[in-house]
RNA sequence: UGGGACGUCGCCAAGUCGGUUAAGGCACGGGGUUUUGAUCCCCGCAUUCGCAGGUUCGAAUCCUGCCGUCCCAGCCA
């Protein structure tokens, strides 16, 4: 059951809603995306997005972006803007634009129900007291002495917190449930918390703000949203979420559900590490192309494709997991072979002089775009006396199956024709400068020797015409699959120094010298790269390595040197 | 040592109110095509579902016990 031959996918989140709609619980449904904005998004969160937008769609439902944004400490608009963007960019759009904060007179106003329903009371222990009257994982907890203070108390006490009268953390509202309950989440939990702080949304209008979980149920009844997907570390607070629906007036009674979070190895992904990457400088920003946030990815030159297909083939389940980082870049691959414009780049120059070539002139050989796919076109190449090839494709001393480049050995330019390499030049020290060749005219492509076949095809670039480019090879960010899973050591001490490598003088064709940021390439045999989007300019090309092809000639010298120590 | 959840091929993951030979993708191995050692195309790849018992004509699916992993003691989300 592949998205290939059509279907989507099952799992157990879309069986409920099937079933939901077949029952006729709901006529359809309505999800929603409910970010922080005190970070970039991640391409986990790009799960959850896939996952609400996608299942919604399906079905013909609606979802909701809600920036859940209760803590004015922590957010701010840029991030709200960041975030949006990072939806659009995946290929969704919602239907509202909702925050948590557009509620916020809603929700007092249920606070105030609970308050005279004697379900919640306003707390004058600090922080500290209320922890060690809360208990541990093995013993219950204790009741605060302020929990049975009158109802009118507690509803004077706080609308003047509302109005400001208090410090921060000098007074809460709690909710009155079960201080010995086995769920920690029950044992009272905090409602309100003071914070005299600006909101970017709601200015100084408010001193008091929602806690997550008071805002998070209620934000969802109002939307009318009917299915609640969440991360698997919310499944203890389910209890409270429906304690709160099932104890005050709203609309509907929303259902929570919860799926495991997406891991990738060789990465981080909390936004508190993700953070501290930024903020430390060991990364250049939330763009970073190594980083695993959507915006680093874009950059990197990943599709919103790819991360769509990416998230179907994984599916959703409750299971921990850590999905290696190949996938994804198999994602990549898959979606970039298709797409593609094909073309020839040099990244690291061996100069070769093809002797029996007239000097000073320049011949356009027409190449094809793509080779499966004539629609895409040709493109001109040029060819003269004087190319460079990739250094790493002539080997004075080959070891068996090597296939390129050797003395006295034949080889294809591609696109060109057969060369064969006569000798060899080397400077003071014994490092191969240039090699001298000559070309067979018969094998050019279009005449008739052109099917003869020699072991080996390599790219190349006219050293007349090719362009220098700058060219960053990306790496994984750590050096270790779990990062954070090492007791012992901090995750930074497991940052690989080696996962950016930026190469000054690589040799590309002259169009795409004149790429613009964002249009990407397949640079034969070598890659993925795409222009990068803040750095590229016309003239001045620099492009990213988004992800290498498939390469079995790599394993098999890995196996080799493996054989031989 | 409280509570909540999870454990199906190397990695994901269908299937779980019992019923013929346990989907699919990735990875891997083998073969073919190929002017990218790419792509593409064939073929192979869990007698077995964390372990041990039990119920049953029949269990990955039900019961019991055990083992392992993850989450929870913010006035964060």
């Amino acid at each position: 059951m592949s998205s290939e031959n059509g279907t989507t996918p099952t799992n157990f989140i879309r069986n409920i809603i099937i079933k939901d709609l077949e029952s006729g619980k709901h006529d359809r449904i309505i999800t929603r995306f409910p970010p922080e904005p005190n970070g970039h998004l991640h391409i986990g969160h790009a799960k959850s997005i896939c996952l609400n937008f996608g299942v919604a769609a399906e079905f013909g439902g609606r979802t909701n972006l809600r920036f859940d944004d209760t803590n004015p400490l922590k957010e701010n608009e840029d991030f709200m803007r960041a975030i949006m963007d990072d939806v659009r960019w995946l290929g969704f759009e919602w239907d509202e634009l909702l925050h948590a904060s557009d509620y916020f007179h809603q929700l007092y106003d249920y606070a105030l129900h609970l308050i005279k329903t004697g379900k919640a009371y306003v707390e004058e222990l600090t922080a500290e007291e209320i922890r060690a009257h809360r208990g541990t994982l093995t013993e219950p907890g204790r009741e605060s002495p302020y929990r049975d203070r009158p109802v009118e108390e507690n509803l004077d006490l706080f609308e003047r917190m509302k109005a400001g009268e208090f410090a921060d953390g000098t007074l809460a509202l709690r909710a009155r449930i079960d201080m010995t309950s086995p769920n920690m989440n029950m044992r009272d939990p905090v409602v309100y918390r003071i914070r005299n702080a600006s909101h970017h949304r709601t200015g100084d209008e408010w001193h008091i703000y929602p806690m997550y979980d008071w805002a998070h149920g209620i934000s969802d009844a109002i939307e009318g949203i009917t299915h609640s997907l969440c991360t698997l570390e919310f499944e203890d607070h389910r209890p409270l979420y429906d304690w709160f629906l099932d104890n005050i007036p709203t609309p509907c009674h929303p259902r929570q559900i919860e799926f495991a979070r997406g891991n990738l190895d060789y990465t981080v992904m909390s936004k508190r590490r993700l953070r501290e990457l930024v903020e430390e400088g060991l990364v250049n920003g939330w763009d970073d192309p190594r980083m695993p946030t959507l915006a680093g990815l874009r950059r990197r030159g990943f599709t919103p494709e790819a991360i769509r297909a990416f998230w179907t083939e994984m599916g959703v389940s409750k299971a921990d997991s850590i999905i290696p980082m190949g996938v994804l870049e198999n994602a990549v691959r898959n979606d970039l072979n298709v797409r593609a414009p094909r073309t020839m780049a040099v990244l690291d120059p061996l100069k070769v002089i093809l002797t029996n070539y007239p000097e000073g002139e320049t011949e356009w050989l027409e190449a094809p775009v793509h080779p499966q796919n004539e629609a895409m076109g040709t493109r001109k190449v040029a060819l003269t006396h004087e190319i460079w090839i990739e250094r790493g494709d002539f080997m004075e001393e080959p070891p068996r199956k090597f296939f390129r480049m050797r003395p006295g050995g034949e080889v294809r330019l591609r696109n060109a024709f057969i060369v064969q390499c006569n000798e060899v030049i080397k400077d003071e020290k014994g490092e191969v400068t240039e090699l001298h060749c000559t070309f067979d005219p018969d094998t050019r492509s279009g005449m008739p020797g052109a099917s003869r076949k020699v072991k080996g095809t390599i790219h190349w670039v006219s050293a007349e015409h090719g362009q220098p480019a700058e060219i960053r090879l990306c790496d994984r960010l750590f050096t270790v699959p779990n990062p954070l899973g090492e007791k012992d050591h901090d995750y930074r001490e497991f940052l690989n120094p080696h996962s950016l490598d930026v190469i000054q003088h690589a040799i590309v064709e002259p169009q795409v010298a004149n790429g613009e940021a964002g249009d990407f390439y397949q640079f034969e045999r070598t890659g993925y790269f795409c222009h990068d989007n803040v750095d590229s300019k016309p003239g001045r090309p620099v492009l990213n390595r988004i992800v290498t092809l498939r390469d079995s000639w790599a394993r098999i010298e890995k196996e080799m040197a493996q054989n031989q120590s």
